[in-house]
DNA sequence: CAGCTCCATGATCATTGGCA
DNA sequence: GCAGTGCTCGCATGGAGCTG
DNA sequence: GAGCACTGC
């Protein structure tokens, strides 16, 4: 039987911490030794080691008696001292032949014996039968592996042992203390225990509030350690519920350490799984193979897998446990990226595009029939576009832009190239008030190159821009059954060049005779299966995707990393900058006047409510609470309109033309304006319950005013905003430029909002937070870096990288671009 | 709205002692 | 498979905030 | 008291 020397170590360790004082163990360490070398003689059969011993430990031996040096060069002999006992067992060499064995023999561990594997399902785990393992079904968790990776959502840092003198009110205190008693008790009618514990320094109460049970887990006499929250009760600094575990355990796994806190399900508790997870850590953390390349580690000083795992759930300190979550998130984003790439890579070799013939006259021609110039970024990304287009490989880009940096003119161009080589393209929109606005504008700037002969409103043909007319058509539920059907025919005959809709397009019904360009408004609506939707059609049209959503460029080239990405970061000369401020409750009065000043003066108004999300109807309640309660109080002389998402399209439609051609002075929505709608005249945007929205999302909604001629104002309303509510407020009041936002917005409140990476199909990630750059492009750079060199991942090298990739992304992979 | 998960909350007595 | 035993480990409740 | 391992049918 080999010695058991943790506790021992420990109490050592902890003793060289305190500078030798002879206070790790409470009333000097003599007490302690003196057991532990009584039990070390009965256990040591060797006779050299007994000698050895013998000679540490003398008869007379006192450690309390010994000056700080003597102490010091004595933990040390005793430390090599164990760890020669210890060195058989964790010496690498041996292992493997000795492993089996000694395993065998030693820890009755069945899963080596019954061939279990990391993909075992999490009942071959002692303690998991099978209520705890439908319980771990419900959070994911199924097989060993998925144990592994199952990391806490924090820590609590229980590290900092202090003495009962050294407690403070607060939160995590820890303590190593004996009990002096403990006793079952009624506190608030419940059935509690008490306990009283002490060290040198003092004594402490612990309470466990309805909670009999402690009292029988516990023997006065027992050495604990504690940790939790300590609230000071009558003067007296008293425990509450807190953790707990004896201290001549193995390992403190509760206590005493950077404690992990899972995530748990009802009928699975902290404790219960915190215990598992450490068994299965220790088991089987360090049979997880390596699959990143050794050079990479190296490259970037990462950990090692088996010990990363193991350092996110039981840290030894702060920082191993951060350098655990920078190698796991590494893993997360390097394997989402190489993925990406992988997949980009197969579509674009494996079905070729359809290169387009550049008609530079038409492209000049429409250029220089504008109203307007177009901005350098526009030119530049027009140039991009346009070389994609030319290529045999079908495009696919994602085209960020502001709010009025002129996206849409870049589509039509486009658009236009498309249908001079004969083929057609669409335009999708997010919803139909949208594809609506579309299609005006897309009719109005033709219409300065071409002559219109608009059939009806959904149709609009035009003659003099290419060799053939050209007819736009708009396809939304509105239109008409007869009128519907004759379009869809257009379209399959191909007499429509440009059709402009929503999703409506990509339904099966829906035909081309030769979809040439795809072009996708607004993505974050707009699901990556949607898009593929398309190609499983069979066409393979070059694609575009326009969003006004800011996405910082690292995170957009890894989340989208099989899109090629443009951006146009330059306004059209002479956007007026919206003037933010953000008013206080006791401001609204202000407020209201203010905006009633503007409708006075002509202008229009939006007051937006506070909604997360559309389609919700205690929502659209609340929307109409504040429709009603401003028209018949607070604006009862001014017309006011209400749009919210539980209407239906033709209502919605109806509210927005009437805005639109100023029939009503203030528009009460819900967020569904965020995506679009044009009303120039429109110079105020309220936002209630400011503080509720991202950052982004504000921005948007500042977008839809300053697009007329007349100053224009986004008035930010928040009750109490909290601080960081507050610190985006102000953030926003002082920031115009929506990629500055974005990246404020992922500081302070995590990619969230921003994509659901999870419908999208893509790995989860959990590790990875978004927000940390930093690792983004090391991910990012070292995938670019090993696509190049080894794009199949075929060498020895890289093949268990290979193997780990296929088994995180789905294998369903033909149904996304 | 419903279903979940997470988090905070929950409660007192008695008692003290010995000197100049 | 199922019942019985003995084991270890165990709070209950309400409100809050999130998501389908 | 719930769940689990283990035992004995």
């Amino acid at each position: 039987m080999p010695l058991d020397s943790t506790r021992l170590r420990q109490i050592l360790e902890q003793e060289k911490k305190l500078d030798y004082s002879n206070k790790s163990v409470f009333g000097g360490l003599d007490l302690f030794l003196a057991n532990w070398f009584g039990q070390a003689v009965s256990q040591i059969s060797q006779p050299s080691r007994l000698k050895q011993l013998r000679k540490l430990y003398p008869p007379a031996f006192s450690y309390g008696t010994l000056s700080p040096q003597e102490r010091e060069k004595w933990i040390d002999s005793l430390l090599t001292f164990v760890k020669q006992d210890d060195a058989p067992q964790s010496s690498e060499k041996v292992i493997d032949t000795a492993k089996e064995s000694s395993v065998a023999r030693k820890t009755l561990s069945p899963q080596t014996a019954t061939a279990a594997s990391l993909d075992s399902p999490v009942t071959v785990i002692k303690g998991i039968a099978g209520a705890l393992s439908d319980r771990f079904a419900r959070l994911g968790v199924r097989t060993i592996r998925d144990l592994l990776y199952y990391f806490p959502n924090r820590h609590l840092d229980y590290s900092r042992l202090q003495t009962v003198s050294q407690l403070r009110e607060g939160n995590d205190q820890t303590i190593m203390a004996n009990v002096w008693e403990v006793r079952p008790t009624l506190l608030g009618g419940r059935r509690s225990t008490e306990a009283t514990l002490g060290d040198e320094s003092g004594n402490v109460r612990a309470v466990w509030f309805n909670n009999p049970y402690v009292a029988r887990q516990m023997k006065s006499g027992d050495r604990i350690v504690m940790s939790g929250r300590v609230k000071i009760f009558a003067g007296r600094p008293v425990f509450e519920s807190p953790e707990w575990e004896l201290a001549e355990d193995r390992e403190l796994v509760h206590t005493g350490r950077l404690v992990p806190l899972y995530p748990l399900t009802s009928g699975l508790h902290q404790r219960q799984v915190r215990k598992l997870v450490k068994s299965v850590v220790d088991d089987w953390a360090s049979k997880l193979p390596e699959f990143m390349p050794v050079q990479i580690l190296r490259r970037l000083t990462l950990l090692g897998l088996n010990k990363a795992i193991a350092q996110a759930h039981f840290p030894d300190d702060a920082q191993l446990k951060d350098h655990a979550r920078v190698r796991l998130a590494f893993d997360e984003l390097f394997l989402l990226q190489l993925g990406v790439m992988a997949k980009k890579r197969k579509w674009q070799t494996e079905q070729p595009g359809i290169p387009l013939e550049i008609d530079k006259a038409v492209l000049e021609r429409f250029i220089s029939s504008l109203p307007f110039n177009l901005t350098q970024a526009q030119r530049r990304v027009t140039a991009e576009i346009v070389g994609d287009l030319s290529r045999p490989v079908a495009m696919s880009r994602l085209l960020q832009g502001e709010v009025g940096s002129g996206k849409t003119v870049v589509a039509l161009e486009a658009l236009l190239m498309a249908v001079a080589n004969g083929y057609q393209g669409a335009l999708m929109a997010p919803t139909e008030i949208l594809a609506g606005q579309h299609f005006a504008s897309v009719c109005s700037m033709l219409a300065g190159m071409g002559k219109a002969d608009s059939k009806d409103e959904s149709l609009c043909v035009f003659s003099g821009i290419t060799a053939k007319p050209l007819s736009i058509a708009l396809l939304i539920s509105d239109v008409k059954g007869s009128a519907k059907k004759e379009l869809k025919e257009k379209l399959l005959s191909g007499e429509i060049d440009i059709i402009i809709g929503t999703h409506a397009l990509i339904q099966k019904e829906v035909g081309f005779a030769k979809l040439g360009l795809v072009v996708v408004d607004e993505q974050h609506r707009f699901g990556v299966e949607q898009r593929s939707a398309l190609r499983q059609k069979g066409y393979n049209p070059h694609m575009l995707v326009m969003t006004a959503t800011p996405i910082p460029r690292t995170l957009a080239l890894t989340l989208y990393g099989d899109l090629d990405l443009s951006v146009i970061d330059e306004l059209p000369p002479g956007r007026q900058e919206i003037k933010t401020k953000w008013f206080s409750p006791a401001q609204r009065e202000s407020a209201y006047r203010f905006l009633r000043k503007q409708v006075l003066e002509g202008h229009q108004t939006f007051i937006i409510c506070p909604l997360v999300e559309e389609s919700d109807s205690v929502q659209a309640k609340a929307a109409i609470a504040e429709y009603e309660r401003l028209s018949s109080q607070v604006f009862p002389d001014l017309r006011l309109a209400l749009l919210h998402g539980r209407m239906s399209a033709a209502d919605k439609e109806r509210v927005m033309v009437a805005f639109h051609s100023h029939e009503c002075d203030v528009l009460v929505s819900t967020p569904v304006v965020e995506v679009g709608i044009d009303v120039p005249n429109a110079t105020v945007m309220m936002i209630e319950s400011a503080d509720r929205f991202g950052l982004s999302q504000l921005h948007q909604f500042r977008g839809r005013v300053g697009r007329g001629a007349a100053q224009s104002y986004c008035m930010l309303m928040a009750e109490n905003p909290s601080d960081i509510g507050r610190l985006r407020l102000d953030i926003i009041e002082t920031t115009q430029d929506g990629f500055k936002l974005a990246d404020e917005d992922l500081k302070l409140r995590g990619p969230g909002e921003f994509f659901g990476t999870r419908q999208s199909g893509l790995p989860d990630l959990r590790m990875a937070k978004l927000s940390d750059i930093a690792i983004l492009e090391m991910a990012r750079a070292e995938a670019t870096r090993l696509f190049q060199e080894d794009p199949d991942l075929k060498t020895s090298e890289n093949r268990p990288l290979a193997k780990e990739l296929s088994r995180i992304w789905p294998q369903k992979s033909g149904e996304w671009s």
